[in-house]
DNA sequence: TGCAAATAACTTGTATGCAAGTCAAATGCT
DNA sequence: AGCATTTGACTTGCATACAAGTTATTTGCA
């Protein structure tokens, strides 16, 4: 077996050209491909915590910590606090964060779709499914 | 869209499902993931530049530079000096780094099994093609 | 009620990834 | 030969990842 079969590498690799890829275009909006998704996520269900946000993202508390001290100096998001519980934040888009973020999921729809010119409807749907069955065999401890 | 239908979402998290499931099998051996591939390429093709290397590696020369030195350290590899260009440097496998890629190569063929143990031999086929064809339309500016 | 165990967020340390820049050596062109 | 350009490896700075540990708070159970 050559090392270029080698099913993390292939997956590592892909992964790389997309997130190289999405980088490139989110950079206008003065994010990292990450930032942004973590902008996404929070367009879906804002005023969540940190942990809850982190199992949505599939981010670890330490990176998410990180992460979100990066979007709140760029002033997109913001920590508050939760008078139910003192030990969490509540994370809360800002109006930038807003608007950056409804502008950023156009684009993202497009990218998308240029991501995959390549493939066909067929093609496409199947790597969504292989992908997703790749995810949820192993997770958790599977 | 849901951000979790972004293709660059799911390449990610099937990335770090793998990586994370091959640095826990690699981990015995006392190399992390990365400095398994490297190993493994190196084992088809020792006696390289730095160069060459990354780029069957599809790795940084910044990124390369550090791992080469962490496998150095762990006596693994060796830099010696390339006679005919003294600008380069030449990767080659000590004795301890031979034998410890031939006893992970094994392991890598039965991790890459277990790894896709839910696919079919077919869907496996097609994960490996599709993804493939994500690499090459992106190489180089496409 | 009181206290051990669990939890939320953060911190620390190490390893990629990548853009940008440095330095020495090799190349190309006049 | 002389010199600008290119190249190979390295360095720096920043942003993920993630294991391991800290602190404050909450929960669960005797």
């Amino acid at each position: 077996m050559k090392a270029q079969d080698c099913i993390f590498f292939q997956l590592a690799k892909a992964s790389q050209t997309g997130v190289k890829f999405w980088s490139q275009i989110v950079a206008s909006f003065g994010v990292t491909a990450v930032q942004a998704m973590v902008l996404g996520f929070l367009h879906e269900a804002d005023q969540i915590s940190s942990r809850e946000l982190g199992e949505r993202t599939q981010l670890d508390s330490a990176t998410l910590t990180g992460v979100l001290d990066r979007l709140e100096s760029g002033g997109l998001i913001e920590r508050t606090p939760n008078p139910a519980d003192r030990r969490a934040i509540r994370v809360v888009l800002t109006t930038k964060g807003k608007a950056t973020t409804l502008e950023m999921r156009t684009v993202m729809e497009e990218a998308n779709a240029e991501f995959l010119h390549d493939l066909s409807d067929q093609e496409r749907q199947t790597l969504r499914e292989l992908l997703g069955k790749i995810r949820s065999a192993h997770h958790k401890g599977g």
